[in-house]
Formats: structure tokens, C-alpha cells, sequence
DNA sequence: GTAACTGCAAATCCTTTGCTATGGA
DNA sequence: TCCATAGCAAAGGATTTGCAGTTAC
């Protein structure tokens, strides 16, 4: 893969964002830094980056977003404020040993996801503590 | 919601399907039952299906496949098969009430996905056990 | 009777692709 | 120099929507 000041970018914005970014967000992002980058490209670098597992795809809800590779960990989508939380990988190894010895699998990755109710909006009541 | 037989058909299909199938696969089976059945139908019921929770929709590998909801379970896609797998939910209130607990949130829906190699393609000396 | 539902076709949205020009090695 | 990459605009594909007719209750 060669240099491009299109893709450095892309990647730099991924990797800067906490908020799991989708392609629209990137290229707004982007053009403040490179105006007249195109829409294209930016889908263009983004499969790139995602095929040479720089940045990771992952589809939330009907819409693909973004998501920097440093470390291993969970989603958590809360349905009231509709946050996209990262969570730490609790128990992460553990349980993929588990399920490859009971099914006799080879993993190699994961996406976890759980939908539910933040701190933030059980505080506010939205949601009952049970 | 009323009843009609184009949505009964197509649940009856995703509850009856072991293979995830996707919304043009459900068209081409349902349409065996009602042949002048349109795509848009299948669309618009397999949306109130999914808002109703009577099925789920799941995203996996750029693709939306509906699932019946039988009982819990993880998936599992082999990347050399391409063959999607229901998983038994190994652990998996467990899993919930630890992170609960660390995070400090309430969930209430999960959907977990394991990438690798499946017990066949191993066999077939596709990728070593390690 | 009426509101929800259907089939059909057109519209919409997101993403990819073809083309020519540019720029990195 | 040469080929990967860019920008632009058109094409593509999946899904949604508008409308007029039909059906469940």
C-alpha cells in the first residue's frame, strides 16, 4: 500500500475519534484538513484500511461505523441516549477458550455487542436498577 | 398488528430456517407459497417482525440475515466455509452479570459473533490447531 | 366502514465503479 | 517511468416509499 495524504488522514481521524465514526463523519472530518477530498475516496481508503486490518467495520443498528484496533473490547449501545460505549474485554479469553473447546472451533476474532441502559440514563430513571 | 398471510408466511420461514436466511432468500421461499408475493412485502413485514421482536436482525459479514429466536445463542462464521453457525450461549449470564457489575450498566439484548475456522474446514487441513 | 395491508413502480440512500489526471517510489 | 491513488460523476444494489386497490376485524 502506497503513501497518500488522503489515507493518512483517514486513519489519523479514525484513530483520534472515541465516537466510532461512520463514512459520512470521516469525510466531514477529513475535508476540514484536505477540502476537496471526495466522498469515493474515502470509502476507497476505508475498505483498504479495514482489508489490511488497520481499522475494524462495525455495524450498529442498521449503520456501519468505524473503530480504531488498539485494544481488544467490548460495544455497549445504550437505547436511551443511543451512546456507543467501548467496554473493557472482561473475561474475553476465558470465555473463547470455553467455546472452542465445547465446539470444537478455531476463533480468531470477535464482535460482542449488548444493547441495554447506561449509568448516565438509569440515574436519570429512564430505567429502574433490578 | 393485523393478521395478513404474507406475514405469516414469512415468519413461518425465518422460524422454520436453521441458515439465517436474507430478505431475498425469504422472498424466493415465500414466494413459493404466494407467488405474487413483491419484495416490498417481504421488506416492510420482515421490519415489523424485527420491531415486534418476534425475530432478529442480524448483520454479519456486510449482510442483513433475520434469525428466529428460539432460545440464546452466539454465532459463529467460519471464514473459510463461509457457513454461519448457531452457537450454544456458552456462559453467557455470567458474562452479562460481570460486566453489569464492572460497567455498571443494565443489558438487555446481546449479539455475539465469533470469526475463525470451523471443526470441518480444520479437519480438511485447511488451518492448523494451535 | 375503516384503517392496515398488499402489489407495483418509482424514489432514495449508501456505496462502488469507470474514467482521466496526478503523484509517490 | 509506471502503477497506485485521487477526484468526479455516473452506475449499482438494497431498501423504502407513494399510491391505488384490497382485506381483516
Amino acid at each position: 500500500m502506497r503513501y497518500s495524504k488522503q489515507r493518512e488522514s483517514i486513519l489519523e481521524v479514525v484513530n483520534q475519534s472515541s465516537n466510532h465514526p461512520t463514512a459520512e463523519m470521516i469525510y466531514w472530518e477529513v475535508k476540514k484538513q484536505i477540502p476537496n477530498i471526495s466522498l469515493g475516496t474515502v470509502y476507497r481508503n476505508l475498505n483498504a484500511l479495514v482489508d489490511a486490518s488497520l481499522i475494524k467495520r462495525i455495524h450498529i443498528q442498521d449503520v456501519d461505523h468505524y473503530d480504531h484496533r488498539k485494544d481488544e473490547h467490548y460495544h455497549f449501545c445504550c437505547r436511551e441516549c443511543q451512546t456507543l460505549y467501548d467496554l473493557e474485554a472482561t473475561d474475553i479469553k476465558n470465555l473463547i477458550q470455553k467455546v472452542e473447546k465445547k465446539e470444537q472451533v478455531k476463533i480468531d476474532d470477535y464482535e460482542i455487542l449488548f444493547y441495554g441502559t447506561c449509568m448516565h440514563c438509569m440515574k436519570k430513571g429512564l430505567r429502574e436498577w433490578n
